[in-house]
DNA sequence: CTGTTAGCGCCTTCAC
DNA sequence: GTGAAGGCGCTAACAG
């Protein structure tokens, strides 16, 4: 076990103090270039790897981040995740990941358990907490970064883009084709995003004296097959229907390829409207009209911003990403 | 900062010693009803978290485990990390993630940094490793799973299935469908499961006689465009070829769409060959023809034995959790 | 520029 | 059944 070693045995070998190595191993502190050479050099030679532990206990602080996602498997979030993780690393910080299954209860234990790491900072790809979870974040005493959604007081900073807005401006876009009838296929649980986004769809075409069916809203993201099978159901109980909204892109893939099946035409016989902007909804034969948003800078600039609110530097509380229409051939 | 807290604390205010309370907090050693409840009755009342860094410092080791995966986009290894995840969450354990984006050399960086967090374990989701990292894994003294790969000899365990195995299982399925020009689209890099993959094909093939022609092999595994664009130039430089291989599903589905768009038919034309049985290519029109792996449990499995060789329970070297040949309707 | 001292918060060991 | 020391490995604060 080699890395048994600690600071006493390289200060040993090294014939130097404790604190002198632990100079060198940080970096910091005044050390001449001869003894930092040398320690060096030995600390290469026995192979000595500090331990963490010990450094953040005595700090009271360590350089993990707790990272809270509602899934991995979900791109969106694989993608932000990536983006968190490549920014820490630079910076020799390591993200502690804690999946809360879009369930507030979840989220709430697992940070409890993720504190008691005391890590650095903490970021959610959520907006809904529990008050509990509120609570705790706000006297947690480390920097928090909320993701996705700008809308609401953020507990400490947030980044992300308005749902609402990127909702009503693909209102527009996809009235202006001449659509007239419009159905909504996506779930129905506290994600706030998912929610505000919903609204906003359905407000938007209200004020354009439009409804929205929805009969049977999902109590996860959609996939493929239920964009697939929700298609179907909708067509059956609203044939009117010529423009379905989708929750994201794969579920209106999933719609698309329902119309394959059926030989319905895309966008005359019906139009497909996803959310997200993923790679495979553009790489189809029929571009998928979405919104592309930024997940994987959403991810590193809250990991720089972590990272800077950790170095005192100034941030912006609430960084907007923006979000993009992408007009594709469905519309 | 409520989190302040410390045993001390509770301690006091519970009238009773340090070690008693942390008796009560961890369920270990012997401390009468009476006092234990009314422990944990301050302990709720003060909102007491043990800081587990202090714990995991004064035992040596942590409850977190370290999980290397190549990426975290790729579906495949987003649910390998949701096994671990939900597996290791059951039993109080915190997954650290560090991502490799497929280079052993960051492997080896990554793994140095983690281990400097004394993990309780260490899971890797490749098989191949710079000789330093495998020395390093010998002599960690923690529990080491290796995934996907169970060919080669493990450094401590391994759970997954044998690629060679299953291509050549796909190999003679698509053989005895009556093709007999043969292409690939995948990559070449270190990867020892992709690796194995394509020789174990072209072996097969070569066995009955075929070729298997392979033009340009990708640095990275190819997504939905890459197997487009990489099956319009395989077919343009040998238009014979009726049947391709290729490295994943995703990229099978860039050939799908190739051959929707030029009018190929399918698999009169050109038989398509994906490989992991992701959702996404049974949803198609045309469901793939493809390997099942179970990427899923791979994750489970891992995380199980972690715990299982944390509790000197006996664990079995290697588990082969298989595959299954998909028989769609592309070849 | 380098070293000494005193913890960080918990757990192990050994008394009582 | 409970408690008092001492130590896990490191760093902050102060000396020299």
């Amino acid at each position: 076990m080699p890395n048994r070693l600690t600071l006493k045995d390289v200060a040993a070998a090294a014939g130097v103090s404790q604190i002198t190595v632990s100079r060198v191993v940080r970096g910091e502190g005044v050390v001449s270039a001869r003894t930092r050479d040398h320690v060096t050099q030995v600390i290469q030679d026995l192979g000595f790897v500090p331990n963490k532990l010990a450094g953040a206990l005595s700090q009271t602080r360590s350089n993990q981040v707790a990272v809270l996602i509602p899934s991995l498997v979900n791109n969106v979030f694989a993608q932000v995740l990536r983006g968190i993780t490549e920014e820490l690393a630079k910076a020799g910080y390591n993200p502690v990941v804690g999946v809360t299954n879009y369930d507030e209860q979840i989220e709430e234990e697992q940070l409890i358990s993720m504190l008691s790491w005391r890590p650095a900072a903490v970021i959610m790809a959520n907006r809904v907490h529990t008050p509990r979870t509120r609570k705790i974040l706000e006297n947690a005493g480390v920097p928090v970064v909320e993701l996705m959604q700008l809308q609401r007081e953020p507990i400490d900073m947030a980044v992300g883009f308005d749902h609402g807005a990127a909702s009503t401006i693909l209102v527009d876009h996809v009235v202006s084709k001449g659509h007239r009838s419009f159905g909504y296929i996506g779930w129905s649980n506290h994600d706030f995003s998912a929610a505000s986004r919903y609204t906003a769809i359905k407000d938007r075409l209200a004020e354009k004296g439009f409804d929205l069916i929805a009969p049977d809203l999902f109590e996860m993201p959609p996939d493929m097959p239920m964009g697939k099978d929700g298609t179907r159901t909708l067509l059956s109980q609203a044939p009117e229907v010529d423009a379905i909204f989708y929750a994201n892109d794969i579920a209106a893939i999933g719609g698309a390829l329902h119309c394959l099946e059926q030989g319905l035409s895309v966008p005359t016989d019906l139009a497909l409207v996803g959310y997200s902007g993923l790679q495979m909804g553009q790489a189809l034969p029929q571009p998928l009209t979405t919104i592309r948003t930024f997940r994987y800078d959403i991810g590193r600039i809250a990991a720089r911003n972590v990272l800077k609110s950790l170095t005192n530097t100034p941030v912006s509380k609430i960084t907007d990403v923006g979000f993009e229409l992408v007009e594709g051939a469905t519309v």
